[in-house]
DNA sequence: TCTGGGGTCCTAGGACCC
DNA sequence: TCTGGGGTCCTAGGACCC
């Protein structure tokens, strides 16, 4: 049977998301800024038609957003994940199997449904609902491959007259949509790809799917073909439901000065350390290499530059904070510099193991937490609550570092994560 | 003054082995 | 004087994605 991909991908995700709790900015142009309040990281439409780029910093456009009233967010992740839960839950409701991609962005397994339906009905309903039940609209994309429904999906979002769901299951379609579409704007062509197809004259989506995937896979890499065979209706992309464990997590943020106080750092890798292990926990795994970096700004001129990662394997995995931090404490230690104004560091945890399946360390005293879980378990309930935050004395009480978020949008749907304590 | 964060996959090259 | 070939594993870095 002939499989069929949807890719439903929600519009302006973020600048959306701030909107539907604010009707008074209906027909406002916003954006959402990352953290730190440093780039423009989401747009609402009318942002984007003043012509806002994506990613830039903040500073070079503050007097056009100024000039043209845009309004700005910082980042509010608690409320996006909550509403992208909610549009995921509808779209498996629809479909038997789906991938959650992003957290604006889904595929879903519409093999066989063309048999009892029209394809392009079927994509109109589930967006009338999703747009009903959470007040998100998304465009969708439906196609043969997981490319070409990118590229299905990209259109939808281009062209007003689709009504947001195309329908790219005919090859005459597909090779009419392809010659209209950059080179670069295929899913898996990045800038430094595109510079190097243009230069050898393949400047669309078709000239790509025209070329030679043997040859282009000697030439750019495995990758590369497999991009050129799903733009030619051959599926080399599965779907993947079940999300696959994570190999490595990282925690990671500019300050929101620059630091130049090694105890000022070393609460910030404390912290970072803290959140990581939290995340490590909520894959239910351990881990055992754990890496600290520590770096200036690559920008500022006539200064010194300094970056330093240092990556430490552990005897025994673990998944204890206190292990954690011990570690961090140790490589922090070793890559710290005084004399530089740093801008950024970060915690890396790496090669994880399931609970029970690590042959111990023959030769070392086994670890004497021996409350580890239990403790670790009470800490996470509590600071999952929303009712408080307890957290180890390393991390410091009033972190001079912390980030800016100047434009923070109250926690509309979860209950006290970010709201304003005022007990 | 101010330039995000978190991830994956692939490749090339070195070390090492037989 | 002669100095192979094939394989694995690891790491750093590139490229890409959202």
């Amino acid at each position: 049977m002939q499989t069929v991909f949807a890719l439903v991908d929600c519009n302006n995700f973020y600048a959306s998301c701030e909107k539907l709790f604010r009707p008074d900015l209906k027909h406002t142009p916003v954006v959402v800024l990352s953290n730190n309040d440093g780039c423009v990281v989401a747009r609402s439409k009318e942002a984007k038609v003043l012509g806002l780029k994506m990613g830039v910093p903040m500073f070079q456009v503050k007097d056009e957003i100024r000039q043209h009233g845009i309004v700005c967010f910082s980042s509010n992740y608690v409320l996006y994940a909550d509403l992208s839960n909610r549009v995921m839950t509808i779209l498996e409701e629809e479909a038997p199997r789906v991938e959650v991609y992003s957290i604006d962005e889904a595929f879903m397994d519409l093999t066989g449904v063309d048999h009892v339906t029209d394809l392009l009905a079927f994509g109109k309903k589930v967006k009338a609902k999703v747009d009903q039940w959470t007040g998100i609209t998304v465009g969708i994309g439906i196609a043969p491959t997981k490319t070409l429904a990118k590229l299905a999906n990209h259109a939808a979002k281009k062209y007003p007259a689709t009504g947001s769901v195309v329908d790219l299951m005919e090859p005459d379609r597909q090779k009419r949509l392809l010659s209209l579409v950059e080179v670069g704007d295929v899913w898996g062509v990045g800038r430094r790809t595109m510079a190097k197809l243009k230069a050898r004259g393949i400047h669309t989506a078709l000239d790509l799917a025209n070329a030679d995937a043997k040859a282009m896979r000697s030439e750019f890499s495995v990758v590369l073909e497999r991009t050129i065979r799903e733009l030619n209706g051959v599926s080399c992309l599965d779907l993947e439901c079940v999300r696959p464990t994570k190999q490595q997590i990282i925690c990671s943020r500019s300050f929101g000065h620059k630091v130049t106080e090694k105890q000022e750092l070393r609460e910030a890798i404390a912290k970072y350390t803290t959140r990581a292990a939290e995340k490590l926990r909520g894959e239910k795994r351990l881990c055992r290499v754990v890496s600290v970096f520590i770096r200036t700004s690559p920008h500022v001129k006539n200064e010194p530059f300094y970056s330093k990662t240092l990556s430490v394997e552990l005897p025994n995995p673990t998944d204890d904070t206190r292990d954690l931090l011990e570690v961090t404490n140790v490589i922090f230690r070793r890559i710290w510099r005084a004399g530089y104004r740093y801008m950024k560091a970060g915690v890396m945890l790496a090669d994880f193991y399931e609970h029970g399946v690590f042959q111990q360390d023959l030769f070392r005293v086994e670890n004497n937490k021996v409350n580890s879980k239990a403790l670790m378990a009470v800490v996470d309930h509590i600071n999952q609550s929303g009712l408080g935050n307890i957290f180890f004395a390393s991390q410091g009480v009033s972190p001079q570092w912390s980030m800016k978020r100047e434009h923070l949008s109250p926690a509309y749907t979860t209950k006290w994560g970010e709201l304003p304590k005022v007990f």
